[in-house]
DNA sequence: GACTGGCACTCGAAACTCGGGAGTGCCAAC
DNA sequence: GTTGGCACTCCCGAGTTTCGAGTGCCAGTC
C-alpha cells in the first residue's frame, strides 16, 4: 500500500519537474500530450493529466484560461528548486572563462565591476553585486587632506581596499599644523580596528584635543562615523539590463517595474539583505520578493567574501521562469571565484 | 519677388515646425488638416499639402506609407533644432528643485550620482554624467599604503576631490622605511602640478631612488601613470533607463539596442565626446550619432566645469521625436549649477 | 484500482474580411 | 499662389471564421 502511493507521488513529482523544464525552455504552457513526447515518462497522456489535475489542485500548476496547457506557479518552482533539481556545477571552460575575467582587476572597484559583468554574461540576465560591507572590515588607513582652507577632504581606506571619502566644510580656515596632528592620531587610534569598533574609539580621540579645536574635530569625527557606517554600506553594481529583452512581450508589466527596482538600490539592497552566507544560495521566487513590482521575477543571491563571514552579497534578477540550476550553478561559482580573489588580498 | 519667395519659404518653415510639435507630442504621423485645425496657419489644408511636398521633396519629412501623415526626418529634426525653436529656459520652481536637489551631496561621487537621477528625472530621458576628467585637474595628494607585505594601495586625490585607487604587488617584501620615504618624495614633487605634467615629474622621482629599490619605485610608478590617464577618464554614470518604456512599443528594435549602448560606457563616451564645451549645446540627431543601435536616438549633451575650460561631459538620450527646446533647457540648466557645485570647491 | 483510449467540448490564436476614415495628389477655378 | 473638390489609396480596427492544442470525463482493460 504504503508503495503504491510513494510511486504514484514520484511519478507526480516527475511530472511537474518535467513541466517546469518544458516552460523554462519553451516559454509556453505545456500540455500533457506535448510531455509524453518529449519526455519519456513510460504513461499515456491520459494518465498524466490526471496528475496534472492533482498538481492544480494542490496549487503547482495552473493553466493561463481553459483549454491551454499548464505552467508552474510560483509554489510550482519553489518545489522543484528545493526538491526536484541539482544545481548545475559550470563547465570546465565556463570556470576558466571566469578565473580569467577576474584574474587582472586593479582595485576593489574593478574587481565589482568585473563581476557584474561577468555574472550578467553567463547567466543572462540581470547581475547586481553589492560592494563589501565595510562594518565586516577594519581601518587601514586615514587620510586627512586640506584642498581649500576651510574644505577638507577625508579618505578612509579599508583592509579589503575600499576606499570612502567624506567632503567636511569648517567655519574657519584650518590650522595645518593640526590637521597633522589629527592626522596622525586618528591613525594611531584607530588602525588595524573593525570599523564597528573604530566608532566607539573615535570618541576617546576627541576628548585628547584641546577645548579650542574641538568643534573642528568634531565635525571630522561626525563624518568619519558616517563613512563608517550606513552610508557606506549601500553601495551596488548592476550590469545586463539588456537581457530584460528576454522577459517576453509585455513590455510595460514585466520590464518597466524592474527598471525602476534596478534605479532604486535601497530596493536591491533588500533583495539581496539576508543571502550574507556564503555556503548557501538563496533564491526568491515571484511573490516570495519583497518588493511587488517584482512579482513576476526571482531573485537568486548569495554572500560571498571569506568562508566564515561573509563581507557582501551578489546575485542576479530574472524572470521566474528561469533555468534555475544553470543559474544557481553560475551564481555559485561566480561567488566563489570573486571570494577567492579577495582573499588573495 | 524677393519678397514673395521669402513668405513662401517662411510659411514653409512654420509648417515644420508645426509638424515637428505635433509629431512630439502625439507620436502620430501628421497630416494636412489636423495640423491647420490645431495650429493657425491661416491656409487651407491644400496649401499646407503642397507645402509638404516640397518639404518631403526636400527631405525633411516623410511618409510612413502612402496616404497617412508626415513624420519628421533626421534632417527634419535638424533644421528644427537649428533654425526653428529656441531652448526653453525652465521655471523658477525647476530651477529651485534643481539646487535643492543637487546641494547637500557629500562628495564627488556623490555630486555625479545626484546629478544623474536629476537630470533623468527632469527630463524623463536617460542620463549620463561623465565623471570629471582626470587630465584637466591637478595632483592634491598621493598616499602609499602597505596592506600586506607584497601588496601596496596607491590613492591619488585630486583636486576636483575625486579619488582613485591602485593595486601594486610586489616581488618581495616591502620595507616601510622605503613607503615612507616614496610616499613623501612623490608628495614633494608632484602635489600641485597637473596630472598631465605630472607624468614626467614622475620619471625624474625614479632617479632619485638608489639602484636596488628601483624596481618597487618602478612598480608604482608606472600604476600611478595608469591612474594619471586612460584609466581614470572613463568612468561614467548612467540613470533612468526605466525611461526607456515610453519609447513605443518596437521594443527588440529600439530598446534593446539602447540598453546594450548602456553598458558599453566605451560607446558612451563616443557619443558624450565632442561636447566639451559648456557654453554650447551639442545635440546628435538618430543616423548622425556615431553608433547604429543610436539610429533611432537623440543624444543632447554639454559640457560642464569651470567655463573657460570643461572638467566633463554630460547630457541625455532620448528617441529622436523628443521634445528639443525642453530638453535643451534642461540639460543646460543642470549642467550650469553642477559647474556651480563644483566651482564651489 | 490504476492506467488507457476515445470522445465531445472549450477557447485562444491566427487568418480573413470588410467598411470607415484620414490622408493624399491632382486639377480646375478664383 | 491659393483653394475647394474629387477620386484614390491604404492602414486600422472590429467582427467573423477556422483551426487545433488541450482538457475533463468515461468506459474499458489488465
Amino acid at each position: 500500500m504504503r508503495g503504491v502511493v510513494r510511486v504514484l507521488d514520484e511519478r507526480k513529482l516527475d511530472v511537474l519537474r518535467a513541466i517546469v523544464e518544458d516552460y523554462v525552455a519553451t516559454h509556453e504552457p505545456v500540455g500533457s500530450k506535448t510531455l509524453v513526447d518529449r519526455h519519456n515518462l513510460g504513461v499515456s497522456p491520459a494518465t498524466v493529466r490526471n496528475d496534472m489535475a492533482a498538481l492544480e489542485e494542490e496549487g503547482y500548476i495552473t493553466q493561463p484560461h481553459t483549454s491551454a496547457g499548464r505552467i508552474p506557479t510560483d509554489a510550482g518552482y519553489r518545489l522543484f528548486v528545493d526538491k526536484l533539481s541539482t544545481v548545475k556545477s559550470l563547465s570546465a571552460a565556463e570556470k576558466k572563462a571566469i578565473s580569467s575575467f577576474l584574474v587582472g582587476a586593479v582595485d576593489l572597484d574593478d574587481v565589482v565591476r568585473r563581476t557584474v559583468r561577468l555574472l550578467a554574461q553567463i547567466t543572462r540576465q540581470v547581475a547586481i553585486v553589492q560592494y563589501p560591507t565595510l562594518s565586516r572590515s577594519s581601518v587601514r588607513h586615514i587620510e586627512v587632506v586640506t584642498m581649500t582652507p576651510r574644505r577638507l577632504l577625508l579618505v578612509l581606506i579599508t583592509s579589503t581596499g575600499r576606499v570612502e571619502q567624506r567632503i567636511v566644510e569648517t567655519h574657519e580656515d584650518v590650522d595645518e599644523q593640526l590637521i597633522a596632528d589629527l592626522r596622525s592620531r586618528l591613525n594611531t587610534a584607530l588602525t588595524g580596528q573593525r570599523l564597528t569598533d573604530a566608532a566607539t574609539s573615535l570618541a576617546s580621540v576627541t576628548e585628547t584635543f584641546a577645548p579650542a579645536d574641538r568643534s573642528l574635530v568634531a565635525a571630522v569625527v561626525t563624518s568619519l562615523l558616517e563613512a563608517f557606517t550606513v552610508e557606506g554600506e549601500q553601495r551596488i553594481a548592476v550590469g545586463g539590463a539588456a537581457n530584460l529583452t528576454r522577459y517576453g512581450d509585455d513590455f510595460e508589466r514585466n520590464v518597466k517595474p524592474v527598471l525602476e527596482a534596478l534605479e532604486e538600490h535601497v530596493i536591491l539592497l533588500k533583495l539581496l539583505g539576508e543571502a550574507t552566507n556564503p555556503q548557501t544560495l538563496t533564491v526568491r521566487i515571484g511573490h516570495e520578493n519583497p518588493y511587488e513590482g517584482l512579482a513576476t521575477t526571482s531573485v537568486v543571491a548569495t554572500g560571498y567574501g571569506s568562508k566564515s563571514e561573509a563581507l557582501a552579497t551578489l546575485g542576479i534578477v530574472g524572470p521566474t521562469h528561469m533555468d534555475y540550476p544553470s543559474t544557481m550553478g553560475a551564481v555559485r561559482a561566480v561567488a566563489r571565484y570573486v571570494s577567492q580573489i579577495l582573499a588573495d588580498s
